[in-house]
DNA sequence: GTACTTCAGACAGAAGCCCT
DNA sequence: AGGGCTTCTGTCTGAAGTAC
């Protein structure tokens, strides 16, 4: 891939209504962006209305909710012109990397370019470079699906600008983007609420990593001590999600970059993997001669053992 | 062979969140 | 307000096993 140059942070209004549409009928009326330079940090928008094929009024409900008039749509260029400007703007989508907030924005843009025409190999190049940064963030720290303000109130900041204007909605991703980026120990403590503590207060920083030790520990013992020789093979599934479960609540603590956890946990959390790992091959293997029982060897759940209180 | 039970996997619906 | 997505839970169904 291209040397990066800028990240392109976009958001689309769309047509809607009270009473429901189709996605596909859920045209674009706005595009709006911001753009970083890498090198420079220079940060610039963009903001287009966008006429849709539809041409009928905009419902009460949509004119509300996105601040966009009838009025503004008649004067604004179609979905072609106003993608053949973004492109323009973007200045290179090799050298760019693409970035909105849930996948909605995205799959619009492939349904519009659809839609009009237009080329499959740039939308291929701009999905190729995208990502939603929603689920990585979901993924990584908030553990189900927030909206930009409650991302934002996670790191005590608000939004900037008008709501539902995309291109403050594409600023007030990229404020989230970088605090996720720059502020790691934050960005962990927000992890370890989120996934870990849930309702209960967090611990101060230093003694965060040995509060979640134990807790840890405490979770691998009561795992361990439901965990037998062989199990029925209906029984062998549950484990398996029963583990999944553990291993989604501790395997971010592996790709943390802000160095609170001590190596203890992070050996431990390690060891709680290769044992989901190794209980998955087993299960297929299990399947794959319909064996009706899954034996669980000793050197598999021997490392466990060691970490449980 | 028939009736019944057990079980895995598919499926549907609800809930909760987001988006417009 | 509705659509989309994910997760969870309960129900259904067909296959396999068991008892008679």
């Amino acid at each position: 891939m291209a040397e990066l140059k800028q990240l392109i942070f976009f958001d689309f209004e769309m047509l809607c209504s009270k009473t429901g549409m189709l996605f596909e009928d859920m045209e674009a009326i706005r595009l709006g962006a911001v753009k970083v330079d890498v090198e420079s940090g220079l940060v610039t928008g963009f903001d287009r209305h966008i006429r849709p094929q539809q041409n009928s009024p905009l419902s009460t409900f949509c004119k509300e909710l996105t601040g966009i008039s009838d009025s503004d749509l008649e004067k604004a260029d179609d979905f072609p012109e106003v993608f053949k400007d973004f492109l323009f703007w973007i200045g290179g989508v090799k050298k760019a990397r693409f970035f909105s907030w849930s996948s909605s924005d995205i799959l619009r843009l492939k349904a519009d370019a659809l839609r009009h025409n237009l080329p499959q190999a740039t939308i291929e190049k701009i999905s190729k470079r995208y990502v939603d940064f929603q689920a990585v963030f979901t993924k990584r720290a908030s553990r189900t699906a927030a909206s930009v303000e409650k991302a934002l109130s996670f790191y005590e900041l608000s939004f900037i600008g008008k709501p539902h204007h995309p291109m403050y909605d594409s600023y007030n991703t990229l404020r989230i983007y970088e605090s996720f980026e720059e502020h790691l120990v934050k960005t962990d403590l927000i992890m370890v609420q989120q996934f870990i503590f849930q309702e209960a207060e967090l611990p101060p920083v230093e003694r965060l990593s040995q509060e979640i030790k134990y807790i840890f520990q405490k979770d691998l013992g009561e795992f361990y001590s439901n965990l037998n020789d062989a199990f029925r093979m209906k029984d062998a599934w549950k484990l398996i999600k029963k583990t999944k479960k553990l291993v989604e609540k501790y395997e971010n603590i592996l790709l943390s970059r802000s160095g609170i956890f001590d190596e203890e946990l992070i050996s431990g959390v390690e060891e709680l993997i290769n044992f989901y790992k190794e209980l998955q091959t087993a299960y297929r293997e299990h399947c794959s001669y319909t064996s009706k029982i899954m034996i669980l060897h000793e050197q598999m759940v021997e490392p466990l053992q060691k970490i449980c209180v």
